[in-house]
DNA sequence: ATGTCC
């Protein structure tokens, strides 16, 4: 990116002050180095998403933001609930998607010996891969018992325990959900993709505490030094992509009714008022639903898993965040408090300490930001910190970023060549595709420590903990 | 992300 384009607020802050259309500014939150990397599109997208009706404050992008549908993945925009509008395209297409930790009470040195056998076992009982099955058949009753329930309905259902409930966003459960707006395809697709990782950048893995950054929150996290711990990074499969697919359609002919000028169709929104707006909204809560049901059905897996090859089921939940949804919060604008509706696409929530929605052990500290890296690096837990609240209606950065297109990446790498790579490094990767190996080669995302430096002097959260991986499950 | 184009 042009860095004669933006001006410079801080050690990685930038802004582009109101232009053309734009109604507020847009600011991106990255250091030099990777703002020079950055793809202009994410510049271009950021602007756009600036001049929708509604929007408050300033249309954000986060370390790790890339070139997206409409809105750039990385990118947060809150809009007001009585005048703002909803977009399908900037909550994205795999609604909810998002990671878990789960803490194991293994050390590296115990598990390197079942490495194998955990990630053999991993691959065979987590179906992965694109349109894969598993072993939950829903019918449209418990179709919607599901939508409406998320997790807590898998946990009603013997997967997972009570005790998880808590330490998931919601509690859990979505509230708001709307069954009836999800289409008959819609849930024709997931009703036997429960408890599916699916494919592209989703993954299951192994991974160890390799450095503990901040003493006072690792122990808070329950996070030392050595730990194994478990990653589970998957979304609302192909239900979330039929809802998305479905929304977009109306909302272009909403925002034609409605005379909205739109920079370009895939920024379609329709004013979250409006039936449309109130229909995609159950939806989507629908679909996060969806996510949080199938990430707590895999949890389950792990640990039925971990109890068979290492002789340990006490997995605890650290937390679980979402990364793509459109949330209803309340934040500070100007000193006063108001009702937003919180556009996150690839992007996670980070609530500073003292947050009322934070479960006690956690509250006291600040929520865990999950932080993937891309496969064969490191992973990071951060903390949403009281500054969180200033920066970007607290949120945070999801992942490493990508840095090439998958088209790009299918011309440097060949799977095969990276599994091996990974291999004499001690990490396994199992995988249906090598295409896909290929397309999520390390080199094909920035470096997560530029981008989670970044995140840290940004303000947006604090780390905590680095992760480092041990076997690799890839959709 | 996605039954990788109903």
């Amino acid at each position: 990116m042009d860095l004669g384009r933006v001006s410079r607020h801080g050690e990685a802050e930038w802004w582009v002050e109101p232009y053309g259309a734009m109604r507020v500014p847009a600011v991106l939150y990255a250091s030099e180095p990777l703002m020079r990397e950055m793809d202009e599109k994410v510049y271009e997208q950021a602007c756009n998403v600036a001049s929708l009706p509604g929007i408050v404050k300033a249309s954000y992008a986060m370390p790790d933001a890339h070139w997206g549908y409409g809105f750039p993945i990385g990118g947060v925009a809150a809009f007001d609930e009585e005048e703002g509008v909803i977009s399908a395209g900037g909550v994205g297409f795999d609604i909810s998607c998002g990671v878990r930790l789960l803490e194991t009470p293994l050390t590296r040195e115990q598990v390197e010996p079942l490495k194998e056998a955990l990630a053999d076992a991993l691959y065979h009982e987590v179906p992965v891969g694109m349109g894969s099955t598993g072993r939950v058949h829903l019918d449209d009753a418990q179709m919607d018992a599901m939508l409406a329930g998320g997790a807590r309905w898998a946990v009603e259902q013997g997967f997972g325990t009570w005790g998880d409930l808590p330490r998931i966003e919601e509690g859990g459960c979505m509230a708001g959900a709307r069954p009836e707006f999800v289409s008959r395809r819609a849930r024709q697709r997931q009703a036997d993709e429960m408890g599916t990782l699916g494919s592209g950048n989703h993954y299951l893995e192994v991974q160890h505490v390799a450095h503990v950054e901040d003493a006072r929150l690792a122990e808070a996290y329950g996070l030392r030094e050595g730990q194994v711990v478990v990653s589970i990074h998957c979304g609302s499969r192909g239900l979330g992509h039929q809802i998305g697919t479905e929304y977009l359609r109306e909302m272009l002919l909403e925002a034609a009714r409605q005379g909205l000028k739109l920079p370009e169709r895939e920024l379609a929104c329709a004013p979250i008022r409006s039936e449309v707006g109130r229909e995609y909204l159950g939806a989507m809560r629908a679909g996060i639903n969806c996510a949080l049901a199938n990430r707590q059905i895999i949890t389950h897996l792990v640990r039925q898993v971990f109890a068979r090859v290492a002789g340990v089921s006490e997995l605890g939940l650290l937390f679980d965040v979402s990364h793509n949804t459109c949330k209803r919060e309340e934040h500070e604008v100007d000193g006063k408090r108001r009702g937003l509706f919180v556009h996150r696409k690839g992007a996670t929530r980070a609530f500073g300490p003292g947050h009322p929605e934070l479960p006690p052990g956690l509250r006291e500290v600040g929520q865990p930001v999950l932080i993937g890296g891309s496969m064969g690096t490191a992973s990071y837990v951060l903390a949403g910190t009281e500054e969180s609240e200033t920066r970007a209606f607290s949120s945070s950065a999801h992942g490493a970023g990508r840095s090439h297109s998958r088209h790009d990446a299918l011309r440097h790498w060949r799977g095969r060549d990276v599994v091996e790579s990974l291999a004499r490094r001690g990490i396994l990767i199992r995988s249906p595709s090598m295409r896909g190996v290929a397309e999520e080669a390390p080199g094909a995302y920035k470096d997560v420590v530029e981008v989670v430096d970044a995140a840290e002097v940004a303000g947006l959260s604090h780390k905590v903990a680095r992760l480092e991986p041990l076997a690799c499950i890839k959709g």
